[in-house]
DNA sequence: TTGTACGCGTTATCAA
DNA sequence: TTGATAACGCGTACAA
């Protein structure tokens, strides 16, 4: 366990001074070839490797990006992530993940990680901070993206959860289905932009342009995952009269549908059909229909975003939106009328 | 973008030295409580937080660690990473992300990272490092602990796949079939453990023991994914004669299996038995049967031992073996005689 | 072209 | 109990 050697160390079996080594290792032009080999063979031999905590005393940087995730709720996120570390392990940084599960969770890292100065920029994932965190994202000068999320202050990277929900409900519709139940995920955070709130305007638009009644207990929200699905979907499998369709915020949820329709002894997708929403992986392997969202590129882009930023910190906030790709798939194959 | 204060501001505003503000901040004893209300005060009013740099830069501590994982290859992987986060976001320690892809970036890794010393201390996911990559870490003074791998320099988490695979088999000839196709994972890295060759002594030992005879064209290997399970089981479904049952080492590839059987109109389990291995939560959505492993817990443990050892890096590799549970679920619900 | 000295923001030592 | 000062390892003016 012997200690590591320093810029000193080199300097000293090199035989010239700090300043030198140091001008070898961020290749500076001025450094005489041979004195430049001397510094290399030194360090060479003696293993040498910059320290970047030290680096990061001096240059303010650390190479590394944080990323602010709900990590155990939804696949979404996990996929989100991938496209994350895809694009990141290119540049050669490193990702700090900051797993959030609640409220109070999300404000620490919202207050603490600007100050920290641990990572050179901010991922965020549907978590909209509130306007006061996102003015101190700014005003610390933290380059910071939001991907599923939305706010004026900050470049932020959604998808179209409007027309997405629209083309679902309006797919079901096309189909001959009356009576559509919706299951929404739990509305949290602010409101400017909210993924949940969204989908439900897609859902009213979708009923209102086909001229059909909306009917309140066709509605119904939950958490973000199977269970709370499957007991929404009870309950709105209890209604009269029953909904021939249910589309669900998330595949997540849907799939909790799928496991309510199977206790009650109804076919998908003869008597119900099922439709949800963010295309994971596990929605193709139950052959679930889906809205699809890009989710590695929205990774990919909000890194690619991060890094534009970073360089240029100067630049306006973004509002970039992606679209929705309608996946329909056994779960939604009967037709009514 | 106005700069962060120092604890020279904080000392200038409250009328003290530096050094008393340091005492104040890592509460040590010897001082006067009216002086450590002065400081508090200035703290307060500047807004003012200690450089986790900095301090590292003395400390020689980052409060983070670090987890190599091949990211992206199985959903396992995903689920222990979560045991991770939720044991050490209990800690306030932070997690770095390494992910790797292919060997190269392996290697990459193993011998960057302990010169970094970005990391307090490593988690390594499934990628058993050679003795010298090993001995590195132990050199360097990096604790370091194994998960899903072994190594007899490094403390190490394992589950026994020797008895989970045996299991699986056994219940399968438990259940009439004579006839027991094995789809391996791929092997790769070195040979002292290794999760599939293991899984393939279960194999053997479970036929041994029942006196079938070993059919070597019963046994094949694919990538860890779906598609490569997909193919290797068409593979083994060609043979003759055909497999009434097959065993994966992984749910992915087993979940390829089912695709397989699916495309070739084989019903399962009618004619053909199916069961996985890792219990991913998808093996439950398809009701396929499985050896399930205790990922989160692999996860949470090998956060607990590795804080141990940071504590006390002296302590002795371990060698640690969870055991593996039977699930038997619909795709193993048929008996032959 | 090269070496020296200073600064980065802390902690730790040592007088006072 | 306190304040000054020396590390920590590196980047970088500035002087040589």
């Amino acid at each position: 366990m012997r200690a590591h050697s320093t810029i000193h160390d080199v300097a000293r079996l090199a035989g010239v001074g700090i300043g030198t080594v140091s001008r070898v290792l961020n290749d500076h032009p001025s450094v005489r070839p041979a004195t430049r080999e001397k510094v290399f063979a030194a360090i060479a031999q003696l293993h040498f490797k910059p320290n970047p905590i030290a680096r990061s005393m001096i240059s303010k940087q650390t190479g590394s990006i944080g990323a602010i995730v709900p990590f155990f709720t939804r696949p979404f996120h996990i996929e989100v992530l991938c496209g994350i570390q895809n694009a990141l392990s290119r540049t050669g940084r490193e990702l700090i993940l900051y797993n959030v599960e609640n409220d109070m969770q999300r404000d620490h890292y919202f207050s603490e990680i600007p100050m920290h100065r641990k990572v050179d920029g901010l991922l965020v994932i549907s978590l909209p901070p509130g306007d006061t965190f996102a003015q101190g994202f700014y005003a610390v000068g933290l380059p910071t993206v939001l991907l599923d999320a939305y706010n004026p202050y900050l470049t932020s990277l959604v998808v179209d959860n409007v027309e997405g929900a629209y083309q679902a409900v309006k797919s079901l519709i096309d189909k001959g289905h009356q009576h559509i139940g919706f299951i929404n995920g739990i509305i949290e955070g602010n409101f400017r932009f909210n993924q949940a709130n969204d989908r439900l305007i897609g859902f009213h638009r979708a009923l209102g342009e086909a001229g059909l009644l909306f009917e309140p207990m066709m509605v119904t929200e939950s958490a973000w995952n199977r269970r709370a699905g499957c007991a929404a979907a009870l309950h709105l499998l209890a209604q009269q009269p029953r909904p021939t369709a249910i589309f669900a915020a998330s595949d997540v949820q849907a799939i909790g549908v799928l496991e309510a329709a199977r206790s009650l002894h109804i076919a998908v997708p003869e008597e119900l059909s099922v439709i949800g929403f963010d295309g994971i992986e596990v929605s193709e392997l139950l052959d679930l229909s889906t809205v699809q969202q890009p989710m590695q590129q929205m990774g990919e882009m909000g890194v690619a975003k991060l890094i534009e930023l970073m360089a240029n910190p100067q630049l306006p906030p973004e509002l970039i939106c992606l679209s929705t790709t309608l996946v329909e798939r056994y779960t939604t194959t009967n037709e009514r009328d």
